[in-house]
Order: structure tokens, then sequence, then C-alpha cells
RNA sequence: GCCGGGAUGGCGGAACUGGUAGACGCACGGGACUCAAAAUCCCGCGCUAGCAAUAGCGUGGGGGUUCGAUUCCCCCUCCCGGCACCA
């Protein structure tokens, strides 16, 4: 046995070994239940960064613990290939995005390798192969036949000087990022799939997702925004139709006192006519972003139109303005106001002088002077409003909509915050959309033996798709009629693929079908593990997908991951110079020496090449842009996948932003050498156990332990203790903790060091029950450690000679026998605080815990002489005497 | 702005259903070994007062419930994730 940990060889003569045995390769055929692990794939960027090692440790340790506790476990991996980075690599490189995509695969493929990941290589896909985006384009065609996707107009950014479309993270400060040209909005017809079609059901199937977190659960929830209420009419005031509002607060229709329109709209459009000054701010509403998140935090202006409507039920007139809060794509694109009930339409019709009409009671009064009270958007009793005074919310929301139903202008509905999918994008490097625009029979989807329509991949790369303006790519005949046609040049959303892959791991070679048999067996997927930022979209979608899939007959279940966990982001301390003008130039951590005061504490830094210092900055998200990022590479080359991946679980739950430490990295390592020097010291005396063993397990219920000494019973107890929490522990997948039992299981073995001499001159009739102990620790702490650190583990008990391969070792229990305790501490409290502790026997009777108690010198010393007014015994934990 | 989450020593974090706050690790200080350094090992380490025993304070801030609150309730501050074309 080699005396020094050098994990460089053991990584690499592991690894091998496992490719050799094929020892992750996943089948269908065993008696074993299966079981589904999956990370959510990454986008081949170019080389792996810390989230990647973080979210494939936490999925391969639960794949190895399950592989290990008798599941059949299928652990796969491949690439979320398109995107729009490939894209911008390719105008700066000059090179082609799929040669670029490829060979940073290759590359990733390799770091992923040398993780130790328990993967099964040959499942793996890559989303821009024709082999996968096929199947792609083939379910896009039946949903396209069974009308669950769609065309219609949506507004894009548009950069007019580039004469492009940006992503909303290519508009920065209301400018495209490459031109700095003002973005304005730009309607184009888009492919939509009618996700709303879902909206049910996607609300619904949460609550079966038992094995979600509850955050991510409240968050789809709130997405979908399901809101009950009234549509509500307005006829116009010049007889021609009506306006449509929906509203979730109907009770308070007698406070409207105006109605705003979307700056889309038609009726805005239709009043801008002839009307400059509206129709210049309908034209300024078309700059800025297409982002919510800018719509609600931008100042709130408007425009009355000139038009009126007629209220509903009281029949008065109110004007109509053009307001650019109100978004387009929400409901119907035109909102009732009621200001006296509604913040925004208080701030609004306090700016504009509109009037303002109490007509709820609420614990802030009968009336809603300014300034704007939290109180005014009460739920209460109606006033002011006729007919309906004295009614409460659901009172009033009944009789209106009834009376509006009565009137033909409008109904009770429910409305849903989640809006249609659109998915064409007018990039390049994505999955074509598999439509031929025909003049004569419209759009027609591609015939299944036509397919895939595959993407050029020879291509040169400015601004624009070039297939946008390749004949030989888009000029083809129609399926239908034969006649001239042309193909669709916009491809699809990258979300797309991601939104069922996991399907396709199932049966990734599959020629015949998108899934196959296969499929049964494996879905769905039992873990999935992914950055808390996907929470919404891609999850949503993913869903959606599923049950798309199962409506053609492609899957049978209805959800597709039963266990989510949702891991957090890898941050990093920033550091600086200020450039002036506000400009910063971040440094690299790894450039820079931190100054400690002699407590520890950061006074200064500076940086390393020229010793002149630097500011520190904020703890952030490793990011490109902060320069804060440390790459996974150095650190797997200088200690080991290993210490790399102990590190991951140890430095903090998985759920939470995990803090970069180089320090803490040395503190992981340092644990490992501890395992291998206490394994060289401990190697025969293992040796010695295991041989003696002719019969099998050491009998832990025989006399030879009965006559061990009480030190060895309490190392033991302690021992299976730490199992027993670090089972528990690995349940919850609070991964850190199960690190720290292993810390302490190691501790207390080396503290054991002394107490086996005392435990030898006294106790032990049979000589080599103190080898037994070492014995069962070690191979607790190796099966423990295995799925975190498999590397050592299995080099270990190779080594020691505990069997072939760990990894069909059964996984370790704490002894129940081990567990038991005469003995136990109870807290003494007076009066909730801290002032003592006593030993009694595990038995002993509540009347005489608390006369003992009462007897304790320090408890009377804080009673003080006082009589004890109350004690409180909590079994097994304390006594609290109040006074 | 809206939705979701978070805040505990110098730092990362622990404390399972309301019951000993700070496990485990890092950093730091002291010591051993060494010509020296590294590595390793031993001791100390929330804050304040005290030589000490010990006492008081202490889980972002304010209030409440309770014998007892990091944990439950109300209000507030700051930080992070998402907001539909980044993935």
């Amino acid at each position: 046995m080699q005396p020094i940990y050098s994990p460089t060889s053991i990584e690499q003569e592991t690894q091998k070994a496992w490719d050799e045995a094929r020892a992750f390769k996943a089948t269908e055929v065993s008696d074993k239940p299966k079981y589904y692990c999956l990370s959510m794939f990454p986008y081949p960027s170019g080389k792996l960064h810390m989230g990647h090692v973080r979210n494939y440790t936490i999925g391969d340790v639960l794949a190895r613990y399950h592989r290990m506790k008798g599941f059949n476990v299928m652990q796969p991996m491949g690439w979320d290939a398109f995107g729009l980075p490939a894209e911008n690599a390719a105008i700066a490189n000059n090179v082609a995005p799929a040669a670029w995509t490829y060979s940073n695969i290759d590359y990733m493929r390799t770091q992923l390798k040398s993780l130790g990941l328990a993967v099964d290589w040959d499942r793996e896909i890559a989303t821009c192969k024709p082999d996968y985006y096929k199947w792609e384009q083939w379910l896009f065609t039946k949903l396209f036949e069974k009308g669950l996707i769609y065309k219609k107009t949506a507004p894009v950014n548009w950069d007019p000087v580039d004469n492009t479309v940006l992503a909303n993270e290519q508009v920065i400060d209301g400018r495209g990022w490459r031109s700095g040209a003002l973005v304005e909005k730009r309607d184009i017809p888009m492919y939509f799939m009618k996700i709303t079609a879902y909206a049910e059901e996607l609300l619904a199937g949460l609550d079966t997702l038992q094995g979600w977190p509850e955050q991510v659960r409240t968050m789809q929830r709130n997405w979908i925004g399901k809101s009950f209420g009234a549509e509500v009419h307005f006829p116009y005031e010049s007889g021609n139709g009506v306006l449509k509002v929906f509203t979730t607060r109907p009770d308070t229709l007698m406070g409207a006192t105006y109605v705003a329109v979307a700056a889309e709209h038609a009726l805005a459009t239709e009043a801008a006519q002839g009307n400059a000054e509206l129709a210049a701010f309908i034209e300024e509403c078309k700059h800025g972003s297409v982002a919510e998140a800018d719509m609600a935090t931008m100042e709130k202006k408007g425009l009355p139109t000139g038009r009126f409507v007629t209220h509903p039920l009281n029949g008065e007139k109110l004007p109509v303005w053009v307001a650019n809060y109100v978004l387009m794509g929400y409901g119907e694109g035109a909102v009732m106001a009621v200001p006296a009930h509604d913040e925004r339409d208080f701030a609004f019709a306090a700016k504009y002088k509109l009037p303002i009409k109490t007509v709820i009671r609420t614990s802030a009064g009968d009336a809603t002077p300014a300034p704007w009270q939290d109180a005014y958007a009460e739920q209460g009793v109606c006033i002011q409003s006729g007919k309906y005074d004295g009614l409460d919310f659901t009172q009033a929301s009944d009789a209106i909509s009834t009376d509006l139903q009565t009137k033909g202008l409008g109904a009770k509905r429910t409305q849903f915050r989640l809006r249609d999918w659109g998915i064409s994008r007018q990039r390049y490097w994505g999955c074509p959309i598999p439509i031929i625009h025909c003049a004569s029979c419209g759009d027609v989807p591609v015939p299944e033996k036509d397919l895939p329509v595959v993407l050029p991949e020879d291509v040169k790369i400015d601004i624009g798709s070039p297939i946008k303006k390749m004949p030989s790519f888009y000029e083809t005949s129609c399926p239908k009629c034969g006649g001239k046609a042309e193909r669709e040049t916009d491809t699809m959303d990258t979300f797309v693929e991601s939104s069922w892959y996991y399907v396709r791991f199932a049966c990734p070679d599959s020629t015949n079908a998108m899934v196959d048999a296969r499929g049964k067996y494996w879905l769905p997927v039992d873990q999935y593990v992914g950055g808390i930022e996907h929470a919404i979209l891609h999850l949503l979608y993913a869903r959606f997908f599923h049950k798309l899939m199962r409506d053609v007959g492609l899957v049978q279940c209805d959800e597709p991951f039963v266990n989510l966990l949702t891991q957090g982001m890898v941050v990093a301390p920033t550091f600086y110079r200020e450039l002036g003008e506000g400009k910063k130039q971040y440094i690299n951590p790894a450039d820079v020496d931190v100054k400690l005061d002699d407590k520890g504490r950061p006074t200064g830094a500076t940086l390393k090449t020229d010793g002149q210092p630097v500011i520190i900055g904020g703890t952030e998200k490793m990011s490109k842009s902060k320069n804060n990022g440390i790459d996974p590479q150095s650190l797997i080359d200088v200690y080991g996948a290993d210490t790399a991946r102990l590190f991951m679980m140890f430095a903090a739950p998985p759920d939470q932003q995990l803090e970069w430490s180089d320090a803490g990295v040395e503190g992981a390592y340092r644990f490992l050498k501890r395992i291998w020097a206490f394994a060289c010291k401990n190697n025969r005396r293992i040796a010695e156990a295991l041989s003696s063993r002719k019969l099998g397990r050491f009998d832990w219920d025989g006399e030879a332990w009965k006559n061990a000494a009480p030190s060895q019973k309490r190392a033991r107890y302690q021992i299976h203790q730490y199992l027993q929490q670090a089972n528990f522990d690995l349940d919850r997948h609070q991964f850190n903790t199960v690190v720290s039992a292993a810390m302490k299981i190691l501790n207390a073995l080396e503290e054991d060091e002394i107490v086996a001499v005392e435990a030898r001159q006294g106790y032990t009739p049979c000589g080599n029950v103190h080898g037994e102990f070492i014995c069962e620790s070690m191979s607790i702490l190796l099966r423990l450690l295995s799925p975190i650190t498999p590397h050592i583990a299995r080099a270990l008990w190779l080594e020691l000679g505990y069997g072939d391969d760990i990894q069909t070792a059964n996984w370790p229990k704490a002894d129940e026998t081990a567990l038991v305790q005469d003995e136990i501490e109870l807290v003494l409290q007076v009066n909730g605080k801290l002032r003592g502790n006593m030993t009694v026997a595990k038995s002993l009777p509540k009347d005489d815990i608390e006369k003992l108690a009462l007897e304790n010198a320090n408890v009377q010393k804080f009673m003080e002489g006082k009589p004890a007014k109350k004690i409180i015994v909590v079994p097994g934990k304390l006594v609290n005497v109040v006074v």
C-alpha cells in the first residue's frame, strides 16, 4: 500500500477500471427497482464551470448512493447544444457554430469524465444532431396538425440598424448591444404552442409533486396565475361594438372612472389616426424592451384617446386612455380603472386628474383620500354602489356578474396569467421549424418521410441568420400541391430541445420512434437535479411537453420528474480597481493576496503581480463580467476529483449558495490524506480481523464484545450514532452534514488509538476486539464516503481487503444494539436559562428526576430560596424549574 | 414593480417536530517536531467584564406568543434568484 495519498494515479486507475468493466452501463433487464437520476444537461459553452461541477457531483452522489442501496440506476449525460452563444462565438472567432459546439463538447466530455461520474456514456446525446431534432420536428408536425401549434404576431426587440431581432439580454439600457441603436418593438409572425390549453392540468399537477421543493411549486402556481373574476364589456359610445376587459374585482365595477388600453390595442391605433399627439405617444411606447420587469418599473404614462365607452351598469360615460402599463399580452389588452381601490390606477388618476370614486368600505374607512394606503385595496362591503350597497366581496361579485350576464355585457370568468409559448426564433443555430409555406396551400407541415429538415452546418456567420439567405435551404416544393414553395427559416426556441431530452435518454439510439418501449421502463425521472434559476420556465415547459407527449401516446405517466433538487449558485469574492468614470477593472481572486489581521479578519488586498492594493468587492455569482470565476480544471489537476467533490458537498447544503474558498479545498484534501494515513496505519489490524472471520461476521452480541472496555462500547456507540445521523441527512439531501459525520467518525477513530491501549490492558479476553472495531468502523466510513469520493473509497476498499468493489457492497445501517444507552444526560434550567446538567438512569421516573433536579446545588443557587412554581420535564432532554 | 428565497462567530455552516446556540471545517493565535521552511501533531478560539471561578449579552432590526424562540406570528431593512428571446 502506498504510504502517501496520490489522487492522480488513484483516480486514473479507478476510472480506467470502471471503463473496462462498463460499470455504469444501464440496462432494462434487472430484478432491482429502477432509479433514473438526471442532472440538467450542460450547454457546451467551452469548459466546465463550478456550477456544473456542483450540479453533477450532487447528481452523482444520489446515483451512487441509490446504486449501493440496491437500485438499477441510470444516469445519463448529454448536451443542450443549440443556442445563442455559439453564434456570438462564431462572429468573434470566425468559426462555424457547429464546429465550435462540437469541439467544446469534446473538451467538456473529457472534463466530465475526469470527475469520475457514474454516467452511462453510451446514452450521450447532443440536441444539435439531426437524429435528435428529427423527433422534435416530428412532434411539431403532429402538434401542428392537432391545432396545438398556431401562428400569430407578437412583439420582438428589433434593432433598426443591424436589422435583426435581439434577445432580451442583448438589449442594454434600451439599445442594441452591438449597434447601440435604440431598440424598438416590432410585431412579427411566430408559431405558438398552446400551453394555456394545459393551464388547469399544469396547475393541478403541482399538488401531486410531493417530491418537489415547496418554493418551486409556489412559483409555478403563481406563474400560471389562475384568477377568478369577470369579463366586463363596455359598449363604445359610438354604438359599434364593445371594449372587453377582465377584472378580478367585479365588486368595484361601480367605482370604475375610466378605462385604459395598451398602445397596441386596435382602439388606440384607430384613435391615433388624425391625432398626432396620440400617434407620437404610441410610437414612444414602441421603444424600450418587451421584458415585463422593465414594463413594471417604468414611469406610468398615458394619453386620452378622445373616445368614450359606456359603463355597463350605470350608463356613465367613461373616457378611454392609452396607458403604457397595460400589457397587450395579458387578458384583453385593456383594463377598467378603479382608482379608489387599485394602487396603480390611483397613481395614474392622481397624475392625470381623473376622478376617484370610493365604493368599498375598508379598514381605512369610507373614503380614499390621498396618499394611497394599502388598506384601500382590501375586500370589504360595497358603499355608494346603488343596489349593491351592503354586499361583501363574494356577494357583490356574484350579483354584478349576474347582472352583466343578463344584459349580455359580461360574465364570470377565470383568467390565467400564463401565456402561450412563442417558439419561433429568427436565429440560425437552432432546430429548423418543419413548415413549408405555399402560396396556395398555406402553412404545410413537412411530411414524416421528409424529416429531418437538416440545418446546414457549414456556414459563415455575420449579422442575421445565414439560412435566411440560402436558397438551397429554403427553396422547395409544396408537399401538398407540388408547386413552388418556401421553407420556414426560423428555428425553435432552445427550450424546446431541453423540454424532452430526458425522454430520449431512455432510448437514445431509437430510429423508429421518438421514444420506444424502453421509455416505459425508465420514465418518469426519479430524481432531477439542477439550478434554481430553472424553477419556472424550463421546468414548466418540460412538464407541458410531457403532457403533450402523453397525449400522442409516447409516454404513460402524467409528470416527468418525481423528485426535484434545486441547487444554489456558486459564488466567490470579487476584487477590482477603479478606472474612473464609474468603470471597474475586475481582478480574478487567484491573482490577489488578501491581508489579514491577527484575528483573521481581512484588512486589505493586493495584486500579486504588482503588490499594489485592490478593492475588496462583494461576494457574487461566479461570472465572466465580475472575473471571479475559478476554473474547476485547475482544482482537479492539483487536488483530484475526490477533493473537488468533497469540498462541493461539504461547503454548503445543496440548495443554498456555495461560497468558493481555496482554504476550504485544502481542508477537504487534508481530510482525505488523513483517511489514507489512518488506513495505512491500520492495514494489518483490519486484514487480521477480516481473515479471522471464518464463519462470517464478527458477533457483536457475543462474549468477546460483552467483556470489552466501557470506553470501547462508548466508541462504537459514537460511530453508529454518526452513521445514523448520516443516513438521516442523506435521505433529506443534506450532504454537508453527511461529510461532517464522516469527519466525526475519523476523529473518533483517531482518538480511539489512545483508548485502545487502555482497553487491551484490562478488559479484552479476546485480543482482537479492537481490530474488529476498527475494521467495522472503517468499512462504515468508506461506504459512507464512496458516493461522494468514489475513487479513494474504492481504492482503500480494495487495499484493505474488504472486497472486489465497494459499489456492490451493501449500504451501511446503524446497529440498533450499539445505540442502546443505559444513562442519559439531562439539561437543568431555571426559568428557561441553562444552569447545569445531570446524568441519570434512562429508566428513572419523572418524580425522581424532579427531585434530583431540585437537589442540584446550582439549581438551588439560582432559585434563590423561592419555591418552584412549576417543573417542566422533557423526557430524555431537560428539566426546567420555574420560580 | 410582481413572484420566490435568504440573513447565525473573523468565514462556510450545524442545531431533526419550540428544549444545552455555534457541531464539523476553514482562518487566526500559542506550542511540539525541524538548522530552517513546508507537511504533520497538540492546545486555545462568539462578544464584554474578570487572574480565575463565573456572570451578563448574543442567531439582520423592532414587537408579540411561550416556562422556554435561530425555530411560531406581525411589521421593517438589506441581499439573492425569476419575470416569458441567456441557458
